[in-house]
DNA sequence: GCAGATCATTTAGTCTACTAAATTTAACTA
DNA sequence: TAGTTAAATTTAGTAGACTAAATGATCTGC
């Protein structure tokens, strides 16, 4: 299940997996509170629809259920930038990083950085 | 009116309209159909909410309407690029660029193209 | 002038995400 | 064991995007 898409609070319960590891419904709950007003049973509610997706599962601990990441951020990543690539970019990664290079601000540093990157990426590019 | 957020119809119907420069329901709706199967009704049902954002103004010539773009694609590219920066990269492109390196496929020809984009930032970089 | 075509508008329904109250179930505690 | 608490489940509702049939209005050729 390596193509999964989410909802905005969705990928919030998700973000907040990634970081614990694992958790349960109320400290998800927890978690979001201290950015955001949001109900319990609504957690809960989203909480059943990741696992109807396969995007989580979960283990009993007592009465408790205890929720897992079942994909992971960098999986999920792939599918969104992807989405994003195929819908408003043509598919094409230069446009997008061009795009980048013009519309967002960056620093000399993060520039530096950037070319670091490309520089690594170029020694092992394939055809 | 910086910001729109699109559908994914929606966008399809701007991209049509990008390309045109103006284009009246029907040449929508018959562009569309080359790829996808969509009734005209529903064309000109997004049309009107594409108006209604002021995403899309029309013009009427005799007794049909003229749509024409509002929001250009440069601006709804930065507004959806952004969206997918703070939703999933925490706000930080350097981490998108590094993401698109190691996970996109890349020809030669477009690492160096890439390089070339970060040598022409680099010279005007600021701070 | 009217038949057929074409356009815009109205109406209506589905689906997904989100929201959360209300209810039920289970367990701990005094 | 009765009562409180905390969990899970059920139920219900809103909003936005999408879908398109049905209806109404206007033009055009004959």
């Amino acid at each position: 299940m390596t193509n999964t898409q989410l909802g905005r609070v969705q990928l919030l319960i998700m973000q907040v997996l990634w970081n614990k590891g694992r958790a349960t419904a109320r400290e998800i709950t927890d978690a979001l509170n201290a950015t955001m007003p949001i109900a319990h049973s609504t957690v809960q509610t989203l909480l059943r629809g990741l696992v109807d997706k396969g995007a989580v599962k979960f283990e009993a601990d007592g009465r408790t259920f205890v929720f897992v990441p079942l994909v992971e951020e960098s999986q999920f990543r792939t599918t969104a930038t992807r989405d994003l690539l195929d819908r408003v970019f043509d598919g094409n990664v230069t446009s997008l990083v061009a795009h980048l290079l013009h519309h967002e601000k960056l620093s000399r540093q993060q520039v530096d950085e950037i070319r670091k990157l490309i520089d690594a990426r170029g020694k092992k590019a394939r055809d």
